[in-house]
DNA sequence: TCATATATAATCAAAAATAATCATATTAAA
DNA sequence: TTTAATATGATTATTTTTGATTATATATGA
């Protein structure tokens, strides 16, 4: 067996365990620890795994989750110049809906200026960075608290929202494609965002690059369903062309 | 196990719960203190979370903290004393409702040891507090948003409640008085805490002898809607008296 | 403020894994 | 076939990882 064929059968190893160690991969590959680290050093030179003490990891176990303070990281920029742009879309004296989200959080914090808003939210992390703006009236939707996206989702979350109609809800969202809609990972979170939409006369889609053509498993709606969407101009010209065809009205901001 | 899984591990426990101590991360990852204290150095250098005295908090969490204009807490020694009987009172596996209240956030902090719990509350910062405790469901009762006291009250907070029922509401008053019942000073808030009265199987009232006499504008209810009440000892002994004459059972503790 | 209880850092020892070295085997090319 | 180049495995030295121990630092309440 040649040294190549010996490294494709660790990275199939690694992708379909996760993890190896050199023991397992001694016996596997039928060869010395010492040519299964050779091997494992090729590979991790050529950026295909992770080493570790005693063997080696996939890169995707490595690769920490998009979580929400990494994004908030990573994207802070568009988001902070998608929530800008957004605060310019709201007018005195309304009554608004916010989403659970790192963009919307951000577009929270901007709301300072407003002498009198009404603003309404399903996330915890809103409503208490809301209790230091003073003309501002929050308004918070209850339900089940998801610890991982700070949501308030639920029968009790689409009971509340069920009392209520606001002027424009601004919601967040993991995936946005064309062809398979407004998408997010938990379909309780799905139903409580679809309830949202359901509440308010204009719903304003505020999504970063990182989210166009992401699909994920709950579907939340169609696209057509939204009246106009701020985005960041890393967006390809061609998604934004078919989002106006829909008869959406497209933001585009430069960060 | 890996020293990058165990540290993805650890990532992903503060990113869900916003902290974790060593103690928790020794017994989540079966190694030793030495060893989770090297992997929270190694993550805060890469900027990943903040270490703290005891454990580490997610850098999100950190940002949190701060804004809230909170007003010095009195009699804070025996308002801890009351939390810390209340929480004997509390029995696993339970639904409990805790009220808005200095002394009711002092008993959500003191969950911690609990494996399983529901807790519901229309306490803005005790919703915060219970995002860091594993073992507890946090169900946010909706509603305006008091930024004196923190509380979610009015209408969609009362229907939020209307759904619910709880094994025991663990209540917080600004008046207790033998003739003129529990007081509180706004009518909004006396009536959310009417309807968790009617909600629950069983009402704790927590009140610290400052409370003891004084009479607030909005009633809430009678005493004898009451069935155990917790005091500090520097309540006179015939108020006791008379509140054990009306059949509550009367909880002193000695701070 | 001080005392006490905890938590942390520093140090060390043991175990395990790795790197370095060298001898041997295999392969490729002249 | 011979020779050089490379790959492999065994051996040994070094490094890494971990947990235990002790000293230091930090919090908390009296």
């Amino acid at each position: 067996m040649y040294s190549e064929e010996r490294k494709k059968i660790v990275l199939d190893y690694i992708q379909k365990y996760g993890k190896a160690s050199v023991q397992e991969l001694t016996e596997v590959l039928q060869v010395s620890e010492a040519t299964v680290r050779r091997d494992l050093k090729d590979l991790e030179d050529a950026k295909l795994l992770k080493r570790t003490h005693g063997g080696a990891l996939s890169l995707q176990n490595v690769n920490f989750e998009p979580t929400i303070g990494e994004k908030k990281v990573t994207h802070l920029k568009e988001k902070h110049a998608i929530a800008k742009k957004a605060v310019e879309l709201i007018d005195e004296g309304e009554t608004i809906l916010l989403d659970a989200g790192t963009t919307t959080f951000e577009l929270a914090k901007e709301l300072k200026s407003f002498a009198k808003l009404t603003v309404v939210t399903n996330a915890i992390n809103i409503s208490h960075e809301l209790l230091s703006h003073p003309g501002i009236e929050v308004l918070v939707v209850g339900g089940m608290l998801r610890k991982e996206t700070l949501a308030m989702v639920g029968p009790v979350a689409e009971q509340s929202l069920g009392m209520i109609r606001v002027d424009k809800l601004f919601l967040a969202i993991n995936g946005l494609d064309l062809e398979a809609g407004l998408t997010t990972p938990n379909l309780i979170e799905a139903a409580t965002k679809r309830k949202m939409i359901k509440i308010a006369k204009q719903v304003f889609l505020l999504a970063d690059h990182s989210k166009v053509g992401k699909v994920s498993q709950a579907k939340v709606a169609d696209i057509v369903e939204v009246n106009q969407v701020i985005l960041d101009n890393a967006v390809a010209e061609d998604t934004l062309n078919q989002l106006k065809t829909m008869g959406i009205t497209v933001h585009l901001v430069h960060p």
